[in-house]
DNA sequence: AATTTACATGCATACGTATGCAGATCAGCC
DNA sequence: GGCTGATCTGCATACGTATGCATGTAAATT
């Protein structure tokens, strides 16, 4: 029915020729004026639209960024880390302000995403996002960087590489929850999270939560220690444990609110009042995190900042600039569940 | 560096034509069996993938699937509703499996998405997410149908319009909560969720709900019924309004999980024991549902199958195949919110 | 008037792939 | 041996755009 239409057709109808199409629909200085409004505004009326594919073939720029999100195996996979999904929302929010297309996909470490997004220029550049913790994600970082991919990547610094990487202050959020949940007067602290096993994010942030306790006079008890991967279910189950070690504790501080949320279900079932018998501490500030009961006290992560600079940074590699690495402010957010 | 390879390339390593490269990739049957062999093993070797834009260019295919998600403008921008979320995953996988990319975009209602991503050839099909309360939407689906687009959406069926929709059987999961609640020995319902001004969706809901009540010999009392829109802070609101209007009740049916998250903390915040003074039951079963306190009973909407499900509808679309809308169940998962 | 300059347009081509068509090779058959 | 048919390969071209180069025109300069 409604053929689509091509620059020659717009030509056409503007008795122009169609170099002079494209070169007035992408505003060149070369054309004149008058020209430019005339061209423009039959391509509007006709709705004519640059065909993406032909563009890119001839700029071999595709005008998108790829989102590869890999999640931790040990997870359900239907149940997304609302963390990155929170994440997603915001890189499609500023990559739609940049004037880049998104597309999303779940990876599986063993792709070639170098010849997968780039070599299809399917996409200009890349954008990780995860938890990194697996075996092999360094060497399939150095791949990318011996295929000269464009990349970025959510994260703590990759010490060694020259990676990109935006990342939260991990460290800083986990001293400044503990030390706001001492000031809440407790002395006995455990703590929810994968530290060994776990990703460098979770050791940060318990390292930071150490650091806290020392500097407060406060023993860290590694029997208060409990590995948990970043589900509710998961903080649930570690929380259990320590409650089954009859070891007393008036305090919580977990590696994120996925955690937290599982840990307080525990506490509270098993009869406890969070905060008076428990005080509980998240990390991330996602948005279950103010509908808990207590609301939960936690390190806010900025995820609308962090997909723009993400993005940002993503397109000054695209463009051959250089980018820096980047550490993020962790915000302390104080709700009920450790107390004032 | 790494110059990207192209047919020509592995045609020449080879020795054969690029002719017979790009058949030989893609499976014809007319090249023999031995070159295929040889080219693929070749294009393996040197990491060869096909442009992407040149063969969209060539086949006026795109590969690819727009994922537009509008939300409700009276929403925070930076909160996403976590089951369109939910939804957003499952698409994704879902077109994974199906070989095809995933363009996520959030979109205002004034573009005009055949243009957009048709005309662009940027995807073959578009598949729409959002609740449908907006005036325009209809508007909008008339002349996406005029415009032959191929696309697919989540939601209630739309009278009167040759679309294709696939939505959860929002009535008798209305009815099914409210029937279990009643069962639990509740007499006074109120309801939370928008009616009047509401999704068509929310609408079905509160119909099911009251149609349960009806059946049921249990009267309907328009006082009890307080709208809201799907966020914990719209459903906070409105329990606190309905506490404040003095009315007795003893159960609360709601349009969403998030809307019966907010009404948990208020009715709990005012002293209220959920479920020994108030039943709630919620609608969705986002993630967050199983770890509130008491943990949420509600009508679960299978995101992973409505997913796939409008996944394969939308290909066949794509394909020239009709395509048919469809309900799915929703099933009540009874857990602690309510009663036994 | 001749020459230079500035500006605006068109011509021709390349991006990398997919495919219709023609040609080549070879086996089988009368 | 000549012919048909089957099987495989290559040639040539088109998809729709962007851009280097050449061309054309009018104004400005000498």
């Amino acid at each position: 029915m409604r053929a689509k239409q091509t620059s020659f057709d717009i030509a056409y109808r503007a008795g122009v020729s169609q170099s002079t199409v494209s070169r007035a629909l992408r505003n060149s200085p070369l054309v004149n004026e008058e020209t430019r409004r005339r061209v423009q505004e039959i391509a509007k009326e006709l709705n004519y639209k640059v065909d993406r594919n032909a563009s890119s073939l001839r700029t071999q720029l595709s005008g998108t960024i790829a989102l590869l999100l890999f999640e931790d195996p040990t997870n359900d996979d239907s149940l997304i880390n609302p963390f990155f999904l929170s994440m997603l929302g915001s890189i499609t929010r500023a990559s739609a302000k940049k004037g880049y297309d998104l597309l999303v996909s779940f990876q599986q470490m063993s792709n070639d995403w170098h010849a997968d997004f780039e070599d299809t220029r399917k996409a200009d550049g890349i954008i990780l996002l995860g938890y990194g913790d697996y075996t092999d994600y360094e060497e399939k970082l150095v791949q990318l960087i011996k295929q000269e991919t464009h990349f970025v990547r959510w994260g703590a610094d990759v010490k060694g590489l020259s990676v990109v990487s935006v990342g939260c202050d991990n460290f800083d959020g986990g001293y400044q929850v503990t030390e706001h949940v001492i000031k809440n007067n407790r002395q006995h602290f455990a703590f929810l999270g994968g530290v060994s096993t776990g990703s460098p994010e979770f050791l940060d942030r318990y390292t930071g939560h150490c650091q806290a306790l020392k500097d407060n006079n406060l023993k860290v008890d590694s029997n208060l220690q409990i590995d948990a991967i970043s589900t509710d279910e998961s903080g649930y189950q570690a929380a259990k444990q320590l409650i089954a070690k009859g070891i007393k504790f008036d305090a919580i501080c977990t590696a994120s609110d996925l955690i937290a949320i599982g840990a307080m279900r525990a506490i509270q079932e098993a009869g406890y009042n969070v905060p008076g018998d428990v005080a509980i501490a998240g990390f991330d500030d996602i948005a279950t995190a103010c509908s808990t009961s207590p609301a939960l006290t936690t390190a806010k992560q900025d995820t609308v900042l962090a997909g723009e600079i993400l993005v940002d940074k993503l397109l000054q590699l695209v463009s051959g600039e250089e980018a820096t690495t980047q550490l993020m402010p962790a915000t302390l957010v104080v709700r009920k569940s450790c107390g004032s």
